[in-house]
DNA sequence: AATTTGATCAACCGCCACGGT
DNA sequence: TACCGTGGCGGTTGATCAAAT
């Protein structure tokens, strides 16, 4: 009889962050349904991937929306309706799910409410031009010079290992975005990759403290805890 | 101080698309 | 062509916390 391990579920423990985001770090993400059980964690594929995409992964903004990105939120809805990854690619710093709450908690509401006062006053004003504010992810692809490496990520053999150039620094980034394609990533992916290769781990001049402070602090004693040994 | 209510948001669920076999 | 595994998306739920009573 096959025996399903026990998968857990509910709220993430600073352990279990620190696990996942130690082992992406060391070797990127190369299948979401397999990784768990190498990084020690007793989560779903699809649980550790909504974690690290929603929270842990670098460069994602928290906190208060601005004002700019609420009228952005609300223009895109209009148009795209709730498509939220949409809506996310053009704030890259915001992740759909949170877009999808303030959405919901806080702008659905103001949106109403707004549409019905600008019906009732018939208000000649026109709506802001999506078009020439967005970044218009869709027809503008960015070329990113990428080159297969030499070594796969230790201690895997799935598949390549790329590096980014063109920066002044090069990063490795893997399956984490598997979507890169002929070279060629949309602009949606480029935030994504551009997030990673903003990052400074894994190079030289990584301001581990500033990093540590900026992330994780609350959530392990130490930069030593959360750094090293970061595996089961 | 205790209880209720409302807001927020992390996380789960179900569905779908896509690629590989 | 059908099936399967995987990743991604949007809807929804439930835990938590702050404000109100």
């Amino acid at each position: 009889m096959v025996r399903h391990p026990y998968l857990k579920k509910g709220t993430w423990t600073a352990g279990e962050d620190q696990k996942l985001t130690a082992y992406i770090m060391r070797y990127g993400i190369w299948n979401w349904n397999q990784m768990p059980k190498f990084a020690g964690l007793q989560r779903s594929g699809k649980s550790c991937r909504l974690r690290w995409m929603n929270y842990l992964r670098p460069n994602i903004r928290r906190g208060n929306f601005t004002r700019e990105e609420e009228e952005t939120i609300i223009q895109l809805q209009k148009k795209l309706g709730n498509r939220w990854s949409a809506i996310a690619a053009r704030l890259p710093q915001r992740t759909d799910n949170d877009i999808k709450n303030y959405w919901n908690t806080c702008l659905k509401r103001r949106s109403v409410i707004s549409a019905n006062n600008s019906s009732a006053s018939a208000t000649t004003e026109t709506s802001s031009n999506i078009e020439e504010n967005s970044c218009d992810a869709e027809s503008s692809n960015l070329l990113l010079s990428i080159h297969a490496m030499d070594e796969s990520p230790e201690p895997f053999d799935y598949g390549a290992t790329f590096s980014l150039s063109g920066c002044h620094r090069t990063v490795e980034v893997d399956y984490t975005y598997s979507m890169i394609s002929e070279h060629v990533v949309s602009s949606e992916n480029y935030w994504g990759i551009q997030s990673f290769v903003e990052q400074p781990l894994m190079t030289e001049d990584f301001d581990c403290e500033a990093w540590w402070h900026s992330h994780h602090q609350h959530y392990c004693d130490s930069l030593d805890d959360f750094w090293f040994n970061p595996l089961v």
